[in-house]
RNA sequence: CGCGGGGUGGAGCAGUCUGGAAGCUCGUCGGGCUCAUAACCCGAAGGUCGUAGGUUCAAAUCCUGCCCCCGCAACCA
């Protein structure tokens, strides 16, 4: 009997940092899913990868000495490490840098060229030589580069793109009539009335303005533009062959049953992506989810602490399950969730570490106590025990529903209500008393089998969403996993298994307080050990001393500071600069707040042509140091100077 | 009037599409129990569902105005 196909994919990653735990929680979703398929007896491929090609990976890599192909590899590497880190069992990680996927997307460019899907035409907008950037009338600033500031003029690229509105009206007519298609639900609306009524544009899919793509084979100055050459790694990775005769996997798995992305892609996933599909004359992806994103709820603190959060830092602190249990099931289904340390710590201590890890230790603890650690069924049932079946029996159907709806976080919850009635049942029976009543010995036995097997059939089910916790709890218990089929049976553990004499804490309780100390103190670890970075600029051109003789440098004294309305970068300071006081507006609000402005002795290069700014004149400009990372600081006197001392 | 998301007991969320007794987890308070990881079990307090109107027999849910928060964009000489 053949299983029945599924095949899912996650976005591909893009290759232009470290992933943080946002992007981690998607695989780590998709995980879940791909497992819980398997489970339920589906043959799933599950593909995942990385998006590596592009502008900012040119600029990213020019920036660190490398070239683009060296420093994707090394992203790409640290991306498949986390992946692995978090324990996720993709079957594919498909990278846009292989050599068969390019070869596809060329011909694929190619064939829809040939079609008449994709023309040559122009991009046209307000061009800035020196920055090399386009933009749009929206984007340029008093009407100049939004960059620098110099004069752009109208220009035009040449560029290719694809006849959207040829297949719009289809689109519209396949969405409308599958409901299913785009999930959550509440996104199709947006799709609908955003961009495919009012009439879709065509899209530009190619760019001479970089390098480091696919190159258009028939006309190389082109490389593809970023969405013909990402989305197609969803064919490419299980061997389409365009135009020609695609693998066997291909074959069996498409079209794909599930598109696991973010939220903010669900555009390109929904309109573009489809599209392309019409113009291959493939059939379209099932389903595409757009899951919402994983926020760091502490952006309230100073931004001078990093907070941005690392899969592999809180690994080290909670474990892979207690992270993967967390995004997995604090996640909201349509809105954002929340990350903190605090968050995490408090999840880990009430649902792991109490109500299971708890209750696995306390069952097999009782059982070495009372039997020596030999489970038995001595059959010895009272009406209790009913209720714990039912409640265990109708857990799989439960979880079964949910996972249907891609209802992760619900899931979960109906696994720990099977153990919280364990608990529960623990204290209707009482097995303490019992044992101490020779003649209740059959029904203390019956109760430890009862527990062991209702945590057994509950840690089969967690598989999906914690494997190794569930693979922990089975062999603790020595009890087997079991199959789909097997799972609406009460009793399975075979009579007389002995559980281990040393049971291992499955979680630990860790302390709010001390965890977030040791945060900081692996910060300020970070920080030495980073300590002073070399920080590279671009050198200019030397200029004569005359040119430095025209700029004139003072001291000044920030009299009065207020933030700029409607620009919260802004602040607007009177500044005494000898006996003239001056307005001199800068972007520095991210640093310093008004108040503590007031009173500074600052540098000021004072001859700098007026020029106003979100609406005020600013008559000079206020010095300041600034870090990689953006961190700034006003230069200040090293010695008490009055304002209007010159500077030189 | 830039775009988008959001405001539900102390905290984090569900419920909003498809109106019909305000729910979950944590925390707090009180009680129970002692097998266990200061755990587990029971009970209680705590909400004008941001705000002002409107529609309706009925609004957290639909409509309108306003306030506030968060992303993005913009403002950085």
């Amino acid at each position: 009997m053949d299983k029945k196909k599924y095949y899912m994919t996650t976005a591909i990653a893009y290759t232009s940092g470290k992933p943080h735990i946002g992007n981690t929680y998607e695989i780590v979703l998709a995980d879940s899913i791909a497992r819980y398929k398997r489970f339920q007896g589906y043959d799933v491929f599950f593909q995942t990868g990385t998006d590596e090609h592009g502008q900012k990976i040119e600029l990213k890599a020019a920036e660190k000495g490398v070239s683009p192909q060296e420093f994707v590899d090394d992203v790409a590497g640290q991306i498949h490490e986390i992946w692995d880190l978090m324990d996720t069992s993709y079957d594919k990680f498909i990278r846009t840098t292989d050599k068969d996927h390019e070869a596809m997307v060329q011909k694929m460019f190619k064939y829809m060229y040939d079609k008449g899907d994709i023309y040559k035409g122009y991009y046209e907008g307000m061009y800035c030589t020196p920055c090399e950037s386009f933009f749009t009338e929206s984007q340029l600033v008093d009407g100049k580069c939004p960059d620098c500031g110099r004069e752009v003029q109208p220009a035009k690229e040449e560029a290719y793109f694809f006849k959207m509105s040829k297949y719009a009206d289809r689109l519209i007519e396949h969405i409308n009539s599958h409901p299913e298609f785009i999930q959550p639900v509440s996104r199709k609306n947006e799709m609908m009335n955003n961009f495919l009524l009012p009439g879709l544009q065509d899209l530009c899919v190619s760019r001479t303005s970089f390098k480091w793509g696919i190159p258009v084979d028939f006309d190389p100055k082109h490389v593809v533009y970023v969405w013909l050459d990402a989305l197609t790694n969803y064919i490419t990775g299980i061997g389409y062959e365009c135009g020609g005769d695609s693998s066997d996997r291909f074959k069996k798995n498409w079209p794909a049953d599930l598109h696991l992305i973010g939220k903010d892609i669900i555009r390109f996933h929904t309109i573009y992506w489809p599209i392309f599909l019409m113009s291959l004359d493939l059939p379209l992806p099932k389903q595409i989810f757009g899951h919402p994103w994983l926020l760091q709820g502490d952006g309230k603190m100073s931004k001078s602490k990093g907070n941005v959060l690392y899969a592999d830092e809180l690994v080290d602190f909670f474990g892979v399950d207690a992270v993967r249990y967390f995004v997995l099931h604090e996640m909201p289904f349509e809105n954002d969730g929340v990350i903190t340390w605090e968050l995490m710590v408090e999840r880990l201590n009430s649902e792991l570490a109490n109500t299971l890890g708890n209750l696995v230790n306390r069952t097999i603890s009782m059982s070495n106590k009372y039997f020596g650690g030999i489970v038995t069924n001595a059959g010895v049932t009272e009406d209790v025990d009913e209720d714990l079946k039912k409640t265990v029996l109708d857990t799989l159907p439960k979880v079964s529903e949910k996972m249907d709806q891609l209802r992760v976080a619900d899931a979960i919850t109906e696994i720990f209500n099977l153990f919280k009635r364990c608990n529960k049942y623990i204290d209707e029976t009482m097995p303490w008393a019992l044992a101490k009543d020779e003649a209740k010995k059959d029904r203390l036995a019956t109760v430890l089998y009862n527990l062991v097997e209702s945590i057994s059939y509950g840690a089969v089910l967690l598989e999906a969403f914690m494997p190794s916790t569930s693979k922990k709890i089975l062999e603790q218990l020595n009890t087997r996993s079991r199959s789909m089929d097997e799972m609406d049976t009460f009793g399975l553990c075979e009579s007389g298994t002995r559980v281990t004499d040393h049971p291992e804490i499955l979680f630990a309780r860790l302390d709010i307080k001390e965890v977030l100390e040791e945060v900081e103190e692996r910060k300020a670890a970070a920080a030495q050990e980073n300590q002073e970075p070399v920080i590279d600029v671009e050198a200019k051109e030397n200029i004569s001393y005359d040119d430095f003789s025209r700029m004139q440098f003072q001291v000044g004294e920030i009299l009065s500071c207020e933030a700029v309305p409607k620009a919260d970068r802004l602040l607007c300071s009177q500044v005494k600069i000898g006996s003239q006081v001056r307005q001199i507006v800068s972007g520095i609000r991210s640093a310093y707040t008004p108040e503590e402005m007031v009173g500074k002795k600052v540098m000021v290069l004072v001859n700098l042509e007026p020029r106003k700014i979100r609406g005020l004149v600013s008559e000079g400009m206020l010095l300041c140091a600034e870090d990689e990372k953006g961190e700034l600081s006003l230069m200040i006197p090293e010695k008490p100077m009055p304002a209007g001392a010159e500077i030189g």
